[in-house]
DNA sequence: CCGATCACTTGCACTCCGCAAGTGATCTTT
DNA sequence: AAAGATCACTTGCGGAGTGCAAGTGATCGG
């Protein structure tokens, strides 16, 4: 819980190249990173413990080492906890909600691709939507996860 | 050059999960998937020996593994190259034209949040023409694709 | 005060990646 | 027709990264 950084604070990573898909793919192309971002967004997941569980399944070891990466590119951030000391509260950045759009193209490729995809089973408005007006729903999403909510209040996974 | 394929044809994979997060990262989460589908999109490229060259430099060893792993979940095709009988031509299946958006979706978001992006040095309608109007975009680009061009025809790399 | 909880860290085995060097087939050149 | 270049890969190896199990220390609740 917020240890003093052992690491040099050095918020650049080197790059590839800067092509942008290439910044994009090593900023989240990581299986994990942005696992951690919808569970955010669609979960309203906070803390270090909530990312644990429910997830994939993520050695804790992984996911210690993919917050503090997100945290130094800034796509999250971190802040203590009101109530109990022990935990810290990751909340999405600016950046970060700006990943939402990247999460629904995400979704709509895997809804058309995998007849197995859980999308199928979300709330029915949920895809309509997310194909007849993205930035409505973006926009949605975005103030939702603001206010410390999440897209899905009562899902146990998406 | 199409050789005999001596693992056995299982088109299917075992995914983690069937989130569509998951199952996208998982399809494309890889480090040069995503990027050999934007050199296809980007920059026209086909051959293996294409792929080869102008990347953010990708070992042999990888590529092979990954235009074999994209052929198997149907996102690209091999087919025997006309003229030349060493070569084979890589192209996009419809599976694999539907991820321009996804490229698009990543390119604005690293166009906003890394300003070295090279998408500053793009044809400057394009960034333009990306945000006010990215389904006509799509559509262009589509059909660019498929006749066997590329959105970018005369740049050295995206 | 004592056990549970929390956010991690450490150690180890295993896999995967990147690099260098092949390999065999097919092209071009002479 | 022979020789060399080109092409699409494969192989071997050292190092980095991953997943798992087991800690560690601080904080919480009773």
């Amino acid at each position: 819980m917020t240890p003093m950084k052992r690491t040099a604070k050095k918020p650049k990573a080197d790059y590839r190249s800067h092509c942008p898909v290439n910044f994009a793919i090593e900023s989240l192309g990581d299986r994990w990173a942005l696992l951690i971002v919808r569970d955010m967004v669609f979960l309203g997941k906070k803390t270090y413990g909530e990312f644990l569980k429910a997830e994939e399944g993520i050695a804790t070891n992984i996911l210690a080492s993919r917050l503090d990466f997100l945290e130094r590119i800034e796509v999250i951030q971190k802040s203590p906890h009101g109530e109990d000391q022990r935990k810290d509260i990751y909340t999405l950045t600016e950046k970060g909600l700006d990943l939402i759009p990247v999460l629904f193209e995400f979704i709509k490729w895997s809804a058309k691709h995998d007849s197995l995809s859980a999308a199928h089973q979300y709330p029915p408005q949920f895809l309509k939507q997310l194909k007849a007006n993205p930035g409505k729903l973006n926009k949605k999403a975005r103030e939702l996860v603001r206010s410390g909510s999440c897209l899905f209040t009562n899902v146990s996974h998406p």
